[in-house]
DNA sequence: AAGTGGTCTAGACCACGTG
DNA sequence: ACGTGGTCTAGACCACTTT
């Protein structure tokens, strides 16, 4: 029921059926509108604001902030589904996969003990067929072995993955800058010592436990992070560096 | 209370009480424990999931995800904040504030008349005296003037202009990578052509009213940007080109 | 003074995961 | 079958902004 509203009032903002900086109806007036209760109406409007679409505040109507399109979680996780929403043409090959120990920060990132045994994916990433991004990607014993199974020019491994069992619900990711080895040149068709955009990501399922710990590489000008936060919701933050 | 309820919660974790990757009671024991309502309880939950530190899941108790230190929206906005708080010393210089008519990408940012003006500020920042990053940010005429007025080696701006009844409760921010200008290269002591970590940040207030327009590009090494998302919550998103 | 969003309550039913 | 979180309701009081 939330979601239907929060659908239909995101697109009324998007149709500008109240205007950039306009002011939405008050809660209790779109309850009695939907027919729902105020709490509900509270409830798709959290998720407005959560998206930048909206601010809130004590005494005043909300106002509208703008339409900036978000991206679901799927589309922020795999590359696939992140080309296919902005219309481009997403593919994939596996360099190499190797099997074997874990050193000691990939057993922290994946909370495996002494001994285990990880899969290392490197994997080149295409928009239309040029190469954009350089994926390293570490999986825990079990899933790296569904991974080694998979078609090595497969677009998608996420999705594969997630029907086989695999869930993907919550990832940290820490952005910043690399330079170009050896290997990311040779694919990406840059120099070595060229900066690339650096995404790293621990990604886990609905349990807790580390299902990935990939380290993304762009070339500059392909893609760019966007952060929205406010003073009631924060996720972005800064660190010093690594 | 819920926040009362949240931070219990926070610290509870952050010692231990329940493990990484243990299993956090159910709302309704919550709920007795600290003699509030469900629904409060839930709402304490929502920040830490939000936060990155639990997950949820219907049918199972909560999974502790890690301690991850989230930092506050201020920290985030502001060097001066976010550089005390991880125990360095911040500073700023303004090297140069020009008033002149805004173009079409200011206007547009900063939803501007044509022939309105705009502050441009470029100023460096430093940790311990070391510089680290160039911020370039402009202001809508009525804010800029207040900058102006400021003393140039201010550690801060945000907080005085806060007190002067500036808010700031809304950021949109953009990472990604940047060659080293001219300017940039005089003042962080690097080479022309060198590799920054930009981030561009659009403010706004309650009303929803641009107050600043600013970007910054930081030494690589020296910062890193991380994000928190799930299935629940998506603030990052990753964006083509410019 | 009136209107608005922020918070809290008490209760209900449901969808889902686990035993 | 049971316990869990997800959703919804109806009502209440408060803090804040605007008129």
């Amino acid at each position: 029921m939330y979601r239907k509203v929060a659908a239909d009032l995101r697109q009324a903002i998007a149709d500008g059926a109240y205007g950039s900086g306009g002011r939405l109806p008050a809660e209790g007036e779109l309850a009695t509108r939907y027919g729902v209760s105020r709490g509900t109406v509270r409830q798709a409007l959290a998720v407005l604001r959560a998206d930048g679409l909206v601010t809130s505040r004590r005494g005043t109507r909300r106002v509208v902030l703008g339409t900036a399109r978000v991206q679901s979680f799927g589309e922020l996780l795999s590359f696939t589904r992140w080309a296919r929403s902005i219309g481009e043409e997403p593919g994939g090959r596996v360099v190499e996969i190797i099997r074997s120990p874990a050193d000691e920060v990939e057993r922290e990132q994946l909370r495996l003990e002494p001994g285990a045994e990880v899969y290392r994916v490197l994997r080149v990433r295409t928009l239309s067929g040029v190469p954009v991004m350089v994926e390293r990607t570490v999986y825990p014993e079990h899933i790296g072995a569904l991974v080694e199974a998979l078609d090595p020019h497969a677009v998608s491994h996420t999705v594969p993955l997630q029907e086989q069992g695999v869930l993907f619900t919550d990832a940290h990711h820490t952005i910043d800058l690399a330079l170009a080895d050896a290997d990311d040149a040779r694919l990406l068709g840059c120099l070595v010592g060229d900066p690339l955009l650096r995404e790293r990501r621990r990604t886990t399922d609905p349990a807790g436990s580390p299902v990935e710990w990939s380290q993304d590489r762009y070339l500059p000008g392909t893609v760019a992070f966007t952060v929205h936060n406010s003073t009631a919701v924060t996720s972005l933050s800064r660190r010093t560096g690594i």
